[in-house]
DNA sequence: ATTTGAATTACACAGACGTATAATAAGAAG
DNA sequence: CTTCTTATTATACGTCTGTGTAATTCAAAT
């Protein structure tokens, strides 16, 4: 008489994946609490108990989604500069515009990345991934900086970073949040405009937009 | 038999307000899905059931404290500018440097703030208190570069201050997200060299602490 | 003192939450 | 075709959630 739901076996890498998604899919739609067990095994495809079976608990799941979001997001930036100019000022600027416009600058990001924010603070583990992240594109951002034809201090570069990711930062944040108050190209010059003033260098004169990509 | 518990009438105004710094307590400690009815009434020392007698709703208190939030952080901003220099330059460089220290940066505001965001993002009401609130702070800033004894073009102020408004806020999160990554000084002072370069004024030295408070 | 209105407490309810455990069936191995 | 492993489903449990309603008790008005 019962009728137990058919189902298909998948790899373990398969179905940890789709719950990652189905978990981020989730809170980026309605915050961390709409991202209860029933509904991320429901957006997957499966039934709660299964997650139990990939993941030792929800927190366990909620990390490590974190984590995959924290990668993407530094993953999108990182790629730009793989079809980027090699004249330094023109990888920079497109480094900058990259990092406040779509895909990377978006409400969909924002509003992930804010809700995972309480728990980086008060989770060590989560808040490990969010140091190492976070300084890895400050990093990457003063590497490009570094390779500007100029002099420059250790101390002053690291200023610089500081300062020029502040401004990124900003302006990532803000535009993804009132999305309709700015238009993308408006934010891009800003961008280029403010960082080129912090580095004293002509930035948006040396932004050439990519035309590989839409 | 029954031991009920005992009580104080008190006026509408002051249990709303305790109401409203009980929710925005828990939410600061333990995120949203801390703040609930019960856990909220307790801290606030009255019964759940009191809560739906001044909120029609969890909900409707919850955008309210949200209001209150945006208002106390504006109000700290703008408190500053009240024993300010009447030097236009020096006023502008109290005014940031504010807004990247204590207690407008504090990893429990961020914290706050982040854990309402995903709802602004949603909640046409919340929405409007984060425009109204963000285009307040922006304006001030544009009042105090307006200021400045320079030429500047209507469409030049606008640019200039979205920008150093993002320095502020992307310096503004770094420093409390990651507080102990940076001293305060030094925020103080990349915060004042940045916008300072994208106006192309000598910030940080017109730059006076206040001495009237610690 | 008594009455009266409403601020406050107390209790109940239905649903959702994360978790634990047992039952089943898919798919590989023999 | 049969056996065996385990991925997957199914179900139950206790707790917590927001809300609705009735019972009380405070404090002011009379």
């Amino acid at each position: 008489m019962s009728h137990r739901r058919p189902y298909r076996r998948e790899s373990e890498e398969r179905r940890r994946e789709d719950l990652i998604a189905a978990a981020l899919d989730l809170v980026a739609e309605g915050g961390l609490h709409a991202a209860t067990v029933r509904a991320i095994a429901d957006r997957a495809g499966v039934t709660p108990g299964l997650i139990r079976h990939y993941f030792t608990s929800k927190e366990d799941l909620t990390r490590v989604a974190y984590q995959r979001l924290m990668e993407d997001m530094i993953g999108d930036s990182a790629s730009v500069l793989l079809h980027a100019p090699a004249d330094p000022l023109a990888r920079l600027a497109r480094f900058v515009a990259a990092s406040v416009s779509p895909p990377v600058a978006d409400p969909v990001a924002v509003g992930l990345w804010a809700a995972f924010l309480h728990d980086v603070r008060r989770d060590p583990a989560m808040r490990e991934v969010h140091t190492t992240n976070y300084f890895s594109f400050r990093n990457m951002l003063q590497s490009l900086i570094a390779a500007l034809p100029r002099e420059a201090s250790e101390a002053q570069l690291r200023r610089e970073s500081i300062a020029c990711n502040g401004v990124i930062d900003g302006l990532w944040l803000e535009g993804s949040i009132l999305p309709e108050a700015f238009a993308t190209a408006e934010i891009i010059d800003i961008a280029l405009t403010s960082v080129g003033a912090i580095l004293n260098v002509a930035l948006a004169a040396a932004y050439q937009p990519d035309r590989t990509q839409t």
